[in-house]
Formats: C-alpha cells, sequence, structure tokens
DNA sequence: CTATTTCATCGTAAAAGTACGATGATAAGG
DNA sequence: CCTTATCATCGTACTTTTACGATGAAATAG
C-alpha cells in the first residue's frame, strides 16, 4: 500500500468499505451462512464443515468479530459465536442510503 | 495466501465475496458516490476529487468495472464511466435473500 | 494432578492489494 | 505533421491478507 490513505476518505465511506472487507471471502461468507443457519452460537463446527485448517478459521473468525458482524462468548473450553444481526441491519441501511435514492435520478445516459 | 482456496467454496459466495471486494475499499465507495451523484458518464474528474494519483484511480476504476459494479465506454480521447445498476440491483438481493430470511429464525440464544 | 479437548496465538511463507511515477496509446487541435 | 490532453499500462515498493503447522492457554474428564 506505500503508505495507507484510507484516513483520507469519509467515515462513512471506511465504515462501508470495512463492512464490505469482512464480507470480501468466500470462507467468511461460508461462515456467516453458518451461523446465522444455526442461529445457535457454534465454534468448531465451523472447521468442520469448510475446507480450512482450524487456525485460518479462527482467524476468519476473529476478523468477522473485530468489524463487528459477530459476537463471541467463552462457553468452557470451547468459543461461541453468533451473527449480530443489529449490526448487520446497520450496514445494510447504510449501503441502501448510500445508493439507493440516488438511483432515483433520471437513468442512464451513456454507457 | 499460500494456496488461493477460493474455489473451493460456492458459486454465490464466491459472488458475493467479489462484490463484497470491489466495495472493500473507501476510495471505490467514494468512486461509486460520484458516479451515483452525477449518473452521467464521468471520468477524469474523479481523479480531482479524490487525494489519490491519477494511475491510482484507474486501477481503481478498473476493478470496479471488473467487478461489474460499473460500464465503461471509450469517448474520445476520455473514458467514461457510470454505474451498472443492474448489477448492482442484482447483488443487493443476493446479499439480502442470504441473510434475511434466515432471521426469521427464534432469535439470539446466546452471546 | 494428569490427560484431553477446544480454541487462540505465534511464526512463517506466499499471494494479493495499494500506491506512485514513468511510459505508452489514442484522439483532438493547431 | 506536431503538440496537447486524457487515460491505461508498466514497473516497482511496501503493506496487508491468507494459509498452515506448531505451540500455548483454559477448562473439563478421568
Amino acid at each position: 500500500m506505500a503508505i495507507a490513505k484510507t484516513e483520507s476518505f469519509s467515515k462513512k465511506e471506511q465504515d462501508l468499505a470495512a463492512f464490505a472487507k469482512a464480507l470480501a471471502h468466500p470462507a467468511r461468507v461460508a461462515i456467516l451462512k453458518v451461523l446465522a443457519g444455526k442461529n445457535e452460537c457454534v465454534c468448531g463446527q465451523i472447521v468442520d464443515v469448510l475446507p480450512l485448517a482450524q487456525s485460518t478459521v479462527s482467524q476468519h473468525l476473529i476478523a468477522l468479530k473485530a468489524a463487528g458482524l459477530i459476537n463471541g462468548t467463552v462457553d468452557g473450553p470451547r468459543s461461541c459465536y453468533c451473527i449480530n444481526w443489529k449490526a448487520f441491519e446497520k450496514f445494510k441501511n447504510e449501503f441502501n442510503s448510500l445508493f439507493d435514492h440516488l438511483q432515483v435520478k433520471d437513468q442512464q445516459r451513456c454507457c
């Protein structure tokens, strides 16, 4: 990146980009799908489903948690994750509000 | 990445991840915002707005075009881009359908 | 207390992303 | 034809991401 220019952009742009970044890997999409389907906190069962090593899955889970898309608690010897629907809703709205009402303008003129 | 495992996932997961990847940088979000706001094809005006070099903006534009989020045509000596609303709608639906109806299940049990 | 299980973290290696200046290609203007 | 303008591409440097095995920490089971 030479020198990170990320902070030269607005907070809204950064937030949306950070959210998208968390979704920007099929493994993390798959993890979210598993968590959403179960809706009860899962942990190493995810490792069994994905074609990835345990440490790699753990990294993806941490990335998702850092992005705020999932919550995690410690349950004895195992970790328990589930989707943070509130954050999900927030970003969905942010995404829609950013582009939806702009589409109302007169449609395509070129391209 | 050692060895790319991207192809070990379903096409839906890959598509959604690719879409998110295109949004996963504030500069590209900013570009889309500019294009959406004008709705007429813009080109190097984007360079004036962004705090990035021309070559860097060009790279981002190419990334967005490769992801299918924008269309581009050559207009004399300059390039003209605009948002591909159709693709945008497609991915928005894909995103919603992936997570929305799953939320209907009984809410949170832990975390 | 000693396994065992479960997960996080460390270390490492390879791949991809980000950014810039410089150069190249293409079309318009003189 | 020659210049200028506009944008893409190349080459390069640095950062970040991805992935794995190995190790470490914490709680349960015996």
